[in-house]
DNA sequence: TTAAAGCTTACTACGGTAGTAAGGTCAACT
DNA sequence: AGTTGACCTTACTACCGTAGTAAGCTTTAA
């Protein structure tokens, strides 16, 4: 009942290249594969499923650190929602802190990159602002 | 009149580890320093200058690839404006497409959030979303 | 039987930064 | 003159996540 994979078939159904499901396996954040008597490794719908939930945590930013925990709350029972919880926003807080980092960047680019002319003149206030810039 | 400094002078006036001052050296986006008898790095007033720029550029977001632009344009007095200012727009759409992945990552994951209860309940909309999400 | 597609491991590289180890040099103080 | 401590040197490793390569084995289909 079981299907079993190999991982070319696991990749496409998830989404996951070949090479990053063996990573993952290496790093630990997913089971071992069985093998075949030739080797090759072979994957269960408990896999499919994992990968499509790493891939979709990936996809949401979060480090394959965070992601390892997130698969032991996945899969605890026990668990509590509260850590789930305190980790997502904990990610959520670094997202934000980045969109504001981005978004200062953007506000000094974009200043600079109005003040120039962007002819075949050499005056450059992109250039003088990298060169003095003194907002720092 | 051209004062010369070590690495650690070098590195404390510009705000640049002598780590990556070395490291700049070695890819070529800055000139390499002449050496005392003993072979300690050299820098004059140019270099400065230049790890100042480095150093701004890097704090705006750019590659050091196109930092080693920006420098040969700022070396450049037959430059034209136009083209530094096509390489700040380039990088300003690479920033606004990093900002705008970021609130797409935030926007799905406040969803989550929103909706778990964060208790000691193992019940969590946010696993479940990392288990199932469509919207991808 | 042979060719193609798919799998295996092991290695390299990317970008930018930081850490370590093992050593040479310089300045100041004793 | 010798010692100490700060500073410098090169060369290496690691981080993170991904991708590429090479050399070789296995399976599938013609």
């Amino acid at each position: 009942m079981d299907k079993l994979v190999t991982i070319g078939k696991a990749s496409s159904l998830t989404g996951v290249s070949a090479k990053m499901i063996r990573y993952y396996e290496e790093i630990g954040v997913l089971k071992k594969a069985s093998r075949t008597d030739a080797g090759y490794r072979l994957y269960n719908q408990a896999h499919i499923q994992q990968l499509g939930f790493i891939r979709r945590s990936r996809n949401l930013g979060f480090s394959m650190t965070e992601i390892q925990s997130l698969l032991k709350f996945w899969l605890d029972n026990d668990r509590e929602s509260r850590n789930v919880k305190k980790l997502a926003l904990s990610h959520l807080q670094e997202i934000n802190e980045k969109i504001v980092e981005l978004e200062q960047m953007r506000e000094v680019l974009q200043t600079l990159a109005d003040k120039c002319d962007g002819d075949d003149n050499p005056d450059c206030p992109i250039l003088e602002g990298l060169a003095h810039l003194s907002s720092e």
